[in-house]
DNA sequence: GTCTATACAACGATAGAC
DNA sequence: GTCTATCGTTGTATAGAC
């Protein structure tokens, strides 16, 4: 999987996903006409990540998300309830798109090595073209409502079972060599969060997403005991 | 280096560090009687700290600071100009603690598998003891000033840099090996900011501190190409 | 479906009594 | 050195015109 191909199939998939959110969320919208709702809903959502990501979603007034989507105050009530629904139609948003993909790409491979790659490059890809959402639901996650928050860590925890799950499908078989699954697979999950934590500092040394991607690989690779494909015009290395 | 002894000298000097603190900031501190301002402040930071982190700088009142830290409204500004302040000030505190510690345990061990180890051990240990702080320190950063932030971020590299000075001299000598020393002591950073990022987790999980401390070690060393020596009874393994 | 105008609670901050 | 009382501002949220 290639980052340019990814993205071309995330970019399609979107408006489908805009329309989802929509009818899932019918109660709280006042505006019945999908042409509007869509339209106004994603630009809503869009710019309270952006403002949310500078100042924090605590710190955005809501006259500063009226101006900055065009909307007027009364204008924004149409779409939800109050702030703190915001907040949850937001989250909502995110792991519904994270859902869709996941399912997408998932299991195609068969080998453990393969899917593991596969695991690792979606989670990055995904975070780089919906960066802000992956760094929102990051740091606003402590201030849910205490459902909404248990939904999050389930999530995080869905995810972290995914990668572990393929480690001990990759011991079973023989190819891993791993003591503790769950525990390596927390700390994959940490090196593939500190992609859009960090993103400043990767910015600057000019690493893209696939170098990134290689580089996690090649420590994966490392500590399991496997050999790692080198990209494009490399020819295939063993890591020690 | 051990948890437990680490912890026992890492108590005794937090003392001088709450005095040096009250003597840095002179200028903004009212209060001018050490023995008075001294217990204050400590109660202040902790307090700040520990709200801070269940809703957020932002979020938390000077109301609420106020009320849990047992000082009135007014009290509480003869202690810091203003809630900004209040931020810097707190960030300053725990700088403060980070180098001194840095400063009295590194550079003990001459080769670089010893010194790598003490550093890992190190991050982990304080990040362990002052969990609030690390935990504030990186969840709140983005709301300092423009000046403040570039400092904070300063800190952020200059630690990576430590570590990336210590995969380079290992490369020279020749017992490490390690294409891109930056790019991986990002990632052992990565793994080092999980434990507090994420600490319900490990709470959860019964994993202790020197557990992962353990873990992490067997991921770089496994990396890197070299041995690694297992604790207590354990005897001397080879990673791979 | 969207706007303007407004209500009222909570915020950071300060003055002046003790 | 610390308190209480109060200021002006800003926050979320809503009512009613268009």
């Amino acid at each position: 999987m290639e980052f340019e191909s990814f993205k071309r199939e995330y970019l399609l998939s979107m408006e489908a996903i805009c329309e989802q959110i929509f009818q899932k969320n019918g109660d709280s919208i006042k505006v019945k006409k999908q042409k509007f709702a869509v339209k106004n809903l994603t630009r809503i959502i869009d710019t309270a990540l952006k403002l949310s990501n500078k100042t924090g979603f605590h710190a955005m007034g809501l006259r500063a998300l009226s101006k900055e989507s065009g909307l007027s105050m009364g204008g924004l009530y149409a779409y939800f309830e109050g702030k703190d629904e915001l907040l949850r139609v937001i989250q909502d948003y995110g792991r519904q798109v994270l859902l869709e993909l996941m399912e997408k790409h998932m299991a195609k491979e068969g080998e453990p090595r393969g899917k593991l790659e596969t695991a690792v490059k979606l989670h990055l890809f995904l975070s780089e073209v919906m960066h802000d959402w992956f760094f929102f639901s990051y740091m606003e996650a402590r201030f849910l409502s205490r459902e909404d928050r248990k939904s999050a860590i389930e999530g995080e925890l869905q995810s972290e079972e995914i990668f572990a799950g393929l480690l001990e499908e990759g011991r079973k078989a023989g190819v891993f060599r791993v003591a503790d699954p769950v525990l390596a697979a927390s700390l994959i999950k940490a090196m593939l969060q500190d992609w859009y934590l960090k993103r400043w500092k990767y910015t600057g040394r000019s690493v893209s997403v696939e170098d990134y991607a290689e580089h996690v690989m090649e420590w994966i690779s490392a500590y399991l005991g496997c050999t790692v494909s080198k990209r494009d015009d490399a020819d295939e290395t063993v890591i020690r």
